[in-house]
DNA sequence: GCATATTTGTCCGTATGTATA
DNA sequence: CTATACATACGGACAAATATG
């Protein structure tokens, strides 16, 4: 999925593979955020070395998912209000940038309508853990736009960061819900080629979204 | 300088020291671009075990510095000009994006006024080295305009693997010099706070510059 | 194409220092 | 304050993959 694999072919070595399989724990919220690793317990609920796993802390402190504490080993990290705000203040510099990009047909484009589509049909069944997935998702294509390998990939760390925030929060629902219809409006705002318009319906998104997150942080953790 | 340390306390453990050396010896153009690094003999070089060695290649490669190829090692990476493109392409995104923060007495627009300045002098000087390393932490001070720690390491990353490509060409007077005009120029502008003629600015020294590097770079590399 | 040497990938055991009960 | 637990770092070992002659 992300880029930590080898070049060349698909290969991922064993430390990658752990370390794509402790990120999607991490997202998922099975390992609580300020929660300590412990290089002896982990090394064995994954059946691989102490030396490979301290190689998988070393990728996953440098997506900013784990945190060292010197001769105390590694933590998840818990973004606090700092982060969710330089978070998407990120967010705002880098997707404004992306949809300039935006042009009719482009693949991107299309997946980013199919998604909005898919979008409305969970808000529409109540599924509110596919509403957010879906939504980030989208997010994603948005930076799929303008064709930069570079600035997806530090796009996807951004949003596993901020997946971490969720994990901390209780409620899935509210947090998603209400920028299915954002969503839908951005895509033929773009389709129909208006970027102005779509910047300033991003700029209402990611505002409204900030705000959000940051309540529900700050209404306290679970 | 660079974040890769553990939080709290600036203390660095031994892979991440070594790692920053070997950082500096990679933006210093010490190790040729496509060269492999071998465990033995850099762990000897460096007087640390392959274990911790191969935890610093964890970080770099994570830096975009070095890659891995399965079963083969790895190398230094020799950007390409697709990457040249690339990078350049985030680069516009995320300095357009960063001076839209810039406030009159900000620390960072300081910063840049005292760079610009000092790049006059080197220039004057025709020390063409200290030009370009002057160059890079001006742009690096307009990154720091937005106040995103974030944005800033992201930025890092960037510029570092840009001196990558840098070391490659033989040259390194004509790829800095024609630039400090248009940084001097580029100050003035946002201290007046005509936010959109110092986009316009941008964009033009990036687009020169990007021309330049693109044309060094097909020219042969040394 | 084959046999061999080299190197990576991974593991284990262990010594030392640091933090914590 | 002592004792225990743990992170840090090292060296050696071995299989598997790769490079070399």
């Amino acid at each position: 999925m992300t880029n930590e694999m080898s070049i060349e072919t698909g290969y991922r070595s064993l430390a990658e593979s752990v370390a794509a399989r402790i990120r999607e724990l991490l997202i998922a919220g099975e390992f609580a955020p300020g929660q300590k690793l412990s290089e002896h317990q982990i090394a064995a609920q994954f059946g691989i070395s102490r030396n490979t796993l301290r190689e998988v802390f070393r990728l996953l402190t440098s997506q900013r998912l784990l945190a060292y504490m010197p001769n105390r080993g590694v933590f998840v990290v818990s973004p606090d209000e700092a982060a969710v705000l330089d978070i998407y203040r990120v967010r705002s510099i880098i997707q404004k940038g992306a949809i300039q990009a935006a042009n009719k047909g482009h693949p991107a484009l299309v997946r980013m309508r199919q998604l909005a589509e898919q979008g409305e049909k969970a808000s529409f069944d109540g599924n509110w853990r596919q509403v957010g997935t879906i939504n980030l998702e989208f997010h994603r294509a948005m930076v799929e736009l303008c064709d930069s390998p570079r600035l997806c990939s530090v796009f996807d760390l951004l949003l596993a960061e901020l997946r971490l925030v969720f994990g901390q929060l209780d409620d899935g629902a509210h947090l998603h819900e209400p920028y299915v219809g954002l969503n839908t409006g951005l895509v033929g705002l773009l389709e129909s080629g208006d970027i102005p318009a779509a910047v300033s319906q991003l700029e209402a998104y990611l505002l409204k979204s900030e705000r959000a997150v940051l309540a529900a942080l700050q209404r306290g953790r679970r």
